[in-house]
DNA sequence: ATATGCTATATTGTCAACCATCTATATTAT
DNA sequence: ATAATATAGATGGTTGACAATATAGCATAT
């Protein structure tokens, strides 16, 4: 639960994880009033948190019409796991030849506290570390367009990934995976850092399912 | 003028125009009353307009701090024009593919009017018209993703390539760059599509120079 | 002169109440 | 059943106020 400065990301934090835990479904109306009496907070800050999830793919938004949780269809999910890859191609590549120590630090940092996470069986903590380790890859790049791209994809990933976020591997497994990727950039090795990318993300797709939309179920639903 | 559906989205049209032509320039601050009473706004919609700019990479907005025109450089124009070609690629593979005869008929309008703005030296309008018409190619893949990614890239290059707009080409030339792309859309040539966006990010990046941070300038700068 | 800490001020962050405007739904008339 | 019309509900936008914070400027100490 990362404490954050201002009421919006904290509305949007919020219902981030609403909508990864699939108590917001996909087509569910959000409105900004139940939004922001749920949080204690008002219109405003909940308005900016909409256009925060918006950005992030989670919400449609249209004039007038309000905000609805996007409905996340086979084809998206092909799409968004296709250009993951490309732009973390290019992330980690970029890391790799940069190579900074504090940053190789922070992401072994990182792995480990997934793997307790992992144990502990905290599954939104540990894909907030998830995402923090795959932006930090892009941010310790320098470019800015990169991570605001990777901003864009990471959030999306999200919601495919929850439902079965600890499928498929153990604490120790899911870890080595990273770390694979961290010793890449470690030593400068561009072709292994995107090989071990390469197979990051196929051992963690290989059964993604797509969530179809489903009944309203929550309290914000109408 | 585009004749946008809410305040915040016009006064995000204005304020993008400022700061393509110049007249913010990156470093200057922006401050959400004199943005709101330029445009006889209130800071509501002033304060959207700004976070829709920041998603843009056009702002750089630090809580309790504001928001500021981002200072691009040398490795930023790199970044985002060597993005710009990845993300096009895969978009106009995409558009070849789906091959839609409407979409080819108002890419071919868009070719036209950027001509005839071009011949009128409308700076604004032809970029305004460019930016359609790359993204209508976006839209026409259907990925809603690749759409939000385009929507982050091309703002950015709006900004590198305004001071040198009408620099290196005819108001011909420029609409048959744009018509080898659309032609090898509805040929559903994929190859030839690629080719065809490679030569015309070639002809309009070969000496993109970086604006540097001038003394601030306009009347929204303090 | 430089560095440090404090104060003052401007700006952002947030709230609340209110009205305008539009969408979508329900209703009515044909 | 269909089309036109009301109605309700939500969003878009305004105003004014206050709280929280960052920054610049000033005083002080080194």
């Amino acid at each position: 639960m990362t404490t954050s400065t201002t009421t919006a990301d904290r509305i949007a934090d919020h219902l981030r994880s609403q909508i990864a835990a699939g108590q917001l479904a996909g087509g569910d109306r959000v409105k900004e009033r139940d939004v922001a009496q749920l949080l204690g907070a008002s219109r405003g800050p909940a308005r900016e948190a909409l256009r925060i999830l918006e950005r992030e793919g989670l919400l449609e938004i249209r004039p007038y019409s309000g905000a609805r949780v996007v409905r996340i269809g086979k084809t998206e999910v092909a799409e968004i796991v296709t250009l993951r890859r490309q732009v973390e191609y290019f992330a980690i590549g970029n890391a790799a030849l940069s190579s900074d120590p504090k940053v190789v630090a922070e992401l072994k940092d990182l792995a480990a506290q997934m793997r307790e996470a992992h144990r502990a069986r905290e599954a939104m903590k540990l894909i907030d570390l998830d995402l923090k380790f795959h932006l930090r890859i892009c941010e310790a790049s320098g470019h800015s367009t990169l991570i605001a791209m990777m901003r864009t994809l990471l959030p999306r990933l999200t919601i495919l990934w929850y439902p079965q976020v600890f499928k498929g591997h153990t604490p120790e497994s899911f870890e080595e995976s990273h770390l694979k990727m961290v010793r890449a950039i470690e030593n400068r090795d561009v072709a292994e850092a995107i090989h071990a990318t390469d197979q990051h993300i196929e051992n963690f797709t290989f059964d993604l399912e797509l969530r179809l939309a489903k009944p309203p179920s929550s309290m914000l639903a109408s």
